[in-house]
DNA sequence: GCAGTATTTAGAATTGTTCTAAACTCCTTG
DNA sequence: CAAGGAGTTTAGAACAATTCTAAATACTGC
């Protein structure tokens, strides 16, 4: 068994969002299922192809509120171009230049010594490594 | 002494770019001093600060044309916002949200162990550290 | 200097994303 | 189980960053 099916709606309103049927639509095709990096572009289409297709512009509201809510974590990896990231866990990316496809690969094994302090007036919030690799 | 006063129609020459006008000066605003990390857009304004102008087409040009020869690296940080960085050599990245300052820090202390092998069929081209901190 | 190719330019076009304001829907309350 | 109101969705316009177009201009080798 992989445990009892997702609960979408009550996990939307657990973060505070409203679960209507655009945003249910959406988090169905990200987080059942493994873990997933999209564009907007890209979910849109998915969606499209559904029985309830929704706007781009909620699209790109939706990721955003899911990004804010703690659901995704945003990455970005080349200029113009954002992925969404439903691993909100530690971990890093390999980026296959110049296919564009994002490969996670966990932190655990990964230790990074020797790291400056932060700059005066600033506190860590994150540490991101791109691996960029090419065909 | 600072040594030899830089010869930068030679070293656009030495680059396989013709040493025009508007290459010499923003080659100028770019290498003379230290390392800097800049956008087109800021670029931009300098240039124009200058007895010389330059398009903000040729600006892009300028910029691509320098990465692609080496001069320059990309350093993708924020949707939408790249920076190239004069600064070729390996050294990673703070990048302080949200004003969206960059700062170098030196490679030689950090050290990055564990990381996994490269997905089939590709090559490691370079490891990016971002170390994103809030104020 | 001339020819010929590379470069520059203004402006249009493209791309990715956000905004606007009107229509709609979820949810609480009566 | 109806309102009613706040929150959400939507099409389309607007915006920001970057690239493209095609005509004018500048390097370079001869
Ligand atoms: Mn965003
Ligand atoms: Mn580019
Ligand atoms: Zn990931
Ligand atoms: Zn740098």
């Amino acid at each position: 068994m992989t445990g009892t099916s997702p609960d979408f709606p009550a996990r939307l309103r657990a973060a505070g969002l409203r679960p209507t049927r655009q945003r249910v639509a959406l988090a169905r095709l990200l987080f059942e299922g493994g873990h997933r990096h999209v564009t907007a572009e890209g979910l849109h289409v998915e969606v499209k192809a559904t029985r309830m297709p929704v706007s781009l512009a909620t699209v790109y509201n939706a990721l955003n509120q899911f990004r804010d809510a703690g659901l995704l974590r945003e990455v970005v990896v080349a200029p113009g171009r954002s992925y969404f990231d439903t691993n909100t866990g530690h971990h890093h990316h390999f980026f296959v230049e110049p296919d564009g496809e994002l490969h996670d690969f966990p932190s655990d094994k990964v230790t990074i010594a020797g790291l400056p302090a932060p700059p005066k007036g600033t506190r860590l919030a994150r540490v991101d490594v791109i691996v960029r690799v090419r065909r």
